[in-house]
DNA sequence: TGATACGGAAGCGCCTACTG
DNA sequence: CAGTAGGCGCTTCCGTATCA
């Protein structure tokens, strides 16, 4: 499988890889839409049937799609939650722990879930982008786990996560250290460079 | 009209620097 | 010393704009 990058270095191709931390998200979904990456979450409302919903996926989920791209020319399937995570029914008033998280129930900022999940934690809960991504990560695998196995996967993310995830560019080098005033002015120049790149590239089709 | 896209606002995440 | 505001981007939410 040849990749898209024939004419650069390895060293190249690394800081090529590391520098796509700086692109924001209205330059990678541009990438995504000239080259036919999916960027939209799906679901399954009936056997086999799928629809777009409005949410997009993260960033770091896209950027793994890009450099899979880039490096085998493989466009991955979009993120699919299956019938088996959804429900649009509402949610009950009385949740416990043994009940299942849910797409379509399953909201941040919900006061019910989060008295919950507080409960579950050891108070320690809190909506961000830690329970974002463990929540989507479960669905993705076409799993719903109880708020009890939610709550405990989160604890276990949130230890987890000692430094900013490495597609937070500027919390990255914050947490590094090389924050400076002009930080914006690195972002676009970094943006820059990784987009002149990218910008060589013709798009292709090929559907894993 | 309904679906989709866009845009602004608020909260989270992290560290530094300041305030009391 | 503890607490908090500032700085920036990402995510979510929600209202508005656009398109078929």
């Amino acid at each position: 499988m040849k990749d898209l990058l024939l004419k650069l270095t390895r060293k190249q191709k690394q800081v090529l890889f590391n520098d796509l931390n700086y692109l924001n998200l209205k330059e990678i979904k541009a990438f995504c839409k000239k080259h036919h990456l999916p960027i939209v979450i799906h679901i399954e409302i009936a056997k086999d049937h799928y629809i777009k919903t409005t949410e997009i996926d993260r960033k770091g989920v896209l950027l793994a799609r890009i450099k899979q791209y880039l490096l085998a020319q493989i466009i991955q399937s979009p993120t699919i939650f299956n019938s088996k995570v959804i429900s649009f029914t509402l949610l009950p008033k009385n949740i416990h722990e043994k009940n299942k998280v849910l797409y379509g129930q399953y909201k941040n900022k919900n006061p019910l879930i989060l008295k919950l999940m507080k409960k579950l934690t050891n108070n320690q809960f809190t909506y961000g982008a830690i329970s974002q991504e463990v929540i989507r990560k479960f669905w993705a695998k076409g799993i719903a786990p109880t708020y009890q196995s939610f709550a405990k996967a989160w604890l276990k993310a949130k230890i987890f996560h000692d430094k900013p995830n490495a597609e937070w560019a500027y919390l990255t080098d914050k947490s590094k250290g090389l924050v400076y005033s002009d930080w914006k002015k690195l972002r676009v120049q970094k943006a820059k460079s990784v987009l002149v790149i990218l910008n060589t590239i013709k798009s292709k089709f090929k559907i894993s």
